[in-house]
DNA sequence: TTAAATCCTTGGGGTAGCACAAAGGTCAAA
DNA sequence: TTTGACCTTTGTGCTACCCCAAGGATTTAA
């Protein structure tokens, strides 16, 4: 398969495979007629593993280590299942984050709406988005996961 | 106060805060004797507020304008509103993502755990790393949350 | 069969949200 | 007064992409 039907599988555009693949995540055959890069049914369930990595925060770098890893062993070895698992605390830790914030953000949303008049205005309102600025739950660096 | 000050009290490093007055999301005054840039209490709970954006997955130009229309009618506006209101499916969205991968990270580490052997090899491991290969629940672009 | 549309390739540039380093000015304590 | 820790601006690098253009290959439709 060609990169684009990749790409479809995946979910994801014709460039980020190419992006994948210069940044040695994937690893296709050339095809000597043409010069097109050919990707096999085991780069999809690979692009999905990646994606779940990606998802939950990984690093293309750290991916590409994971997949090095198993490739070379051919088999799931024992740094993944240390890497997964060092994973876990990081991405609790996200979840508890953004239910926070969310649940500020409804609360700050329904206090608003409740307000008389159609357009709330005045220092009523200021109070509200005062619950929005509440310090943040947020580690340094940890939320972009 | 000065920006490593102001930083210490957001929980984030200088050059971010110099990154956002440079992107006109702060405000700071000059010194004239120095040429220092000066910020006060209003740019803490400021930066508080630009945190939790942050995290709810905003770009710093949208909440330049959300600070920006704020700060024009004095008053978070109804345009404020809509902004907020608009942020909540993908919240959403996103810790429902983050559960589902947890939860099949979870599943993956105690099947591997509960393998015979200390270092579970062959292709017994390969099937349980499979669970972490299904077809990705995310949407384009939204990972990044 | 030939022309048009749609692929593929490489290459380069742009983006966000920072981090880091250089070169110089400032400030408070010893 | 000198040291060391701060501040300033400027500039470069990083990650994980996206988008565009040039030029060749392939597919499709007349």
């Amino acid at each position: 398969m060609k990169v684009s039907e990749l790409a479809l599988a995946g979910g994801i555009t014709a460039e980020t495979v190419r992006h994948y693949t210069r940044e040695g995540l994937l690893h296709p055959r050339r095809d000597p007629a043409n010069g097109y890069q050919v990707y096999d049914g085991a780069d999809v369930s690979k692009l999905c593993f990646i994606q779940c990595l990606r998802s939950l925060g990984c690093s293309l770098s750290e991916i590409r280590g994971v997949l090095d890893a198993s490739l070379q062993k051919n088999v799931p070895c024992p740094e993944t299942y240390r890497f997964l698992a060092d994973r876990q605390p990081s991405v609790h830790a996200r979840i508890q984050e953004l239910e926070t914030l969310v649940v500020r953000l409804e609360q700050t949303l329904e206090a608003w709406q409740a307000m008389p008049g159609d357009v709330p205005s005045g220092h009523q309102v200021s109070r509200l988005v005062e619950n929005l600025k509440q310090p943040a739950i947020i580690q340094a660096g940890m939320s972009p996961l």
